[in-house]
DNA sequence: TATTGTTATACTCTATAACTATA
DNA sequence: TATAGTTATAGAGTATAACAATA
């Protein structure tokens, strides 16, 4: 159990990273908003999914899914069709197109976070990937309670 | 230097730590939006300060700022005056009132976090927002270029 | 002329509720 | 009746640009 001081200190540094978030968005494609990004990214690293299953890993309502789902479809870059097995469900899947997109996108990424993280260890990263995993978590996720815990980390738990 | 899927993790984590903040927010009074907590926090942390040093630290452009500024001095939940050394400046400072209230806040706060966060251990969360904090520097803290880095951070740096 | 703060406008993201179509 | 997805509406947050007052 944390002091108290550590609790305010964690509210204000998780309300300050929205200034880093701003930051890594800019030079981002027009017609490209952040959203778009991540609903690309996670059909890159999950593969076709529904749409429900999209809003889970987002964090987000499946009505503001359903937008950026439109969005990006509008624009070519993913497919969507009806789940033969429920014609209620949509399938999402990302195209060719979408993928070029996103490897430009993750190219601009890593450019960035390479320029502004010089001084940071591939441990550092990791720890920092690991903890912010294991405080998604710990909040359930909000309305993730889909898939397991920390499906969406690559390293290993803390211990 | 950290990894290309590194990177990538941790533009997901932060794109995803959206939804604990909104978990956080849930609750507030009616009338105080995040902002305005955020607002009062700062000032009751750092003292009487300008318009400019309070979206420094906001990490905001001076034109929201102002607007989030506006909106907790029309409650009285914060005084507003000028600078005697420079008319274009105003000089903030949380009333009692906003002391009232920041204490019902942080009250609210650390129940919320306890409850969700009662299995981190001190240096867990110690080490969150060393890390938290660490990373907003490494960003330039964007437009928070007044003051000494770390500013806002209670714990040690990481060695 | 430069700076501090304010206001107008527009954009992104989000949630709730009402609705359609399918199970 | 219940569920998957869509759309309408409203609210919070942000940035840019134009503006006023002061230095």
């Amino acid at each position: 159990m944390a002091e108290r001081s550590q609790y305010e200190e964690l509210a204000r540094q998780i309300s300050a990273i929205g200034a880093v978030k701003r930051e890594m968005a800019r030079g981002l494609p027009p017609e490209c908003p952040p959203a778009s990004a991540v609903v690309l990214t996670l059909l890159e690293k999950h593969g076709e999914m529904r749409t429900s299953r999209l809003a889970e890993l987002m964090a987000i309502d499946m009505s503001v899914t359903s937008r950026h789902v439109t969005h990006v479809a509008d624009r070519g870059w993913i497919e969507r069709r009806r789940d033969p097995q429920d014609g209620r469900s949509r399938l999402l899947r990302i195209s060719d197109s979408g993928e070029r997109l996103l490897a430009q996108l993750s190219a601009h990424l890593v450019e960035a976070l390479a320029a502004h993280l010089h001084d940071w260890s591939n441990e550092d990263v990791a720890q920092l990937n690991t903890l912010l995993s294991r405080l998604r978590t710990s909040f359930g996720d909000c309305r993730a309670r889909g898939g397991p815990p920390h499906e969406t980390t690559t390293t290993a738990p803390l211990s």
